[in-house]
DNA sequence: TTCCTTATCCGTGTTAATACCGATATAGAC
DNA sequence: GTCTATATCGGTATTAACACGGATAAGGAA
């Protein structure tokens, strides 16, 4: 059987080398290329096609949930595992619906990493209990919890937690402070919350801000 | 001249197994020991005595700052490097000021850590001009900036991000709503904003809620 | 003791946010 | 064609937030 090829996506240099470090000792292993966000991130995958892509979630200006949607139809032979510091249920459920094969903690092992990868390009997926767990936990609220907010609310949504006033915001988009009000209870209907101190604080947990 | 003896303190076990890998290939350095948390740290460094210690800063129960500060006073024979992921000069400006001889962020790469431990050992500081740029811009601000929060404006602060309003809290508080409206308004001094939803932010991003 | 800081508390106005009620136009899905 | 989501706009009334103005008690520092 040859290498499993890997690619590693994580915006900090460190870890990555220590990933490859780690990885390269694995004879069944090869490490075919690293990066650190977006940029240059597809032609690494058509360049390279690795069989299994390992990808941070929170990186400058991307989402490595959205980078896996968006191009795992494209590479179909390639599988992504998502390997982050982010412990939480809302992850965890975004991965799977948007296709990944595996979820790890950074806070994980060199073994369950190793297992991980082999049976993810074996094309089994890989969620250990407690990630599972996280998910569970997560998928109840998840039918009653947020809508996506529209374009024109994340804007007026940044706004208002810079601690804009309606009219400012009113002013600065060229609407009326009336619009400006709409968007804002909107997105509390959205979010479920009551008023704007919450909405702010829901956003922020959500990464919203 | 030995090798220099070195300690790795973070919560996230691949990463210190990455970095484990990573210095293990230098034949100059040895790695004499890791930890997760506070937990067994002290008994390790009397009983390791490194030259140095790699520290994350944010770790659960932990803040990696305050240990350095706990700790280099009973070590002086062992110096500390932050490595984090967190690039805020606040955090830089704790570091110094803890008595921290290095600040890495965990996107550097492998030559830049090994430099930093080959200095701090030699008993220089390993401050890049990044890190010095960003403590340089926090300096002015540190002294304004966000004072602790007292414990009954942290009890009104949790209640304001729940949604509630200001009577609601007085209410439950068994104080006038003008007593809670002047918590609020000493923690947006405190925190440097102008209004609650800035607040919210803020505070969501400080951890505090 | 005096000084200073901090946390706690309160009153009066003004301004802003929010709750109700409503509407039109557009675009896409079914 | 119908349904749904989005973005835009409006009136009226109530409530909350915010900007001023204060005070008192406790603790440490000079």
């Amino acid at each position: 059987m040859s290498k499993i090829k890997i690619l590693v996506v994580d915006d900090h240099q460190l870890f990555r080398e220590g990933i490859i470090s780690l990885l390269s000792k694995n004879e069944d292993l090869e490490i075919v290329g690293e990066c650190d966000s977006v940029n240059g991130f597809y032609d690494l995958l058509k360049e390279t096609e690795p069989h299994v892509v390992l990808m941070d979630i929170s990186m400058p200006e991307v989402n490595g949930l959205e980078i896996i949607k968006e191009a795992r139809s494209k590479f179909e032979n390639t599988k992504f595992i998502i390997l982050t510091m982010h412990a939480e249920g809302q992850y965890v459920v975004k991965a799977v619906k948007n296709g990944a094969f595996g979820y790890l903690i950074k806070n994980s092992d060199e073994d369950e990493l190793i297992t991980a990868i082999k049976q993810v390009s074996a094309g089994k997926k890989y969620f250990n209990s407690e990630i599972s767990q996280l998910m569970i936990g997560n998928m109840a609220l998840d039918e009653e919890s947020h809508k996506k907010l529209s374009d024109r609310e994340m804007e007026v949504l940044d706004l208002v937690s810079q601690g804009r006033t309606t009219k400012e915001i009113a002013d600065q988009l060229f609407v009326s402070a009336r619009t400006v009000e709409t968007h804002r209870v909107n997105m509390m209907k959205k979010l479920n919350v009551q008023n704007t101190a919450e909405l702010i604080k829901k956003a922020a947990h959500l990464g919203l801000i």
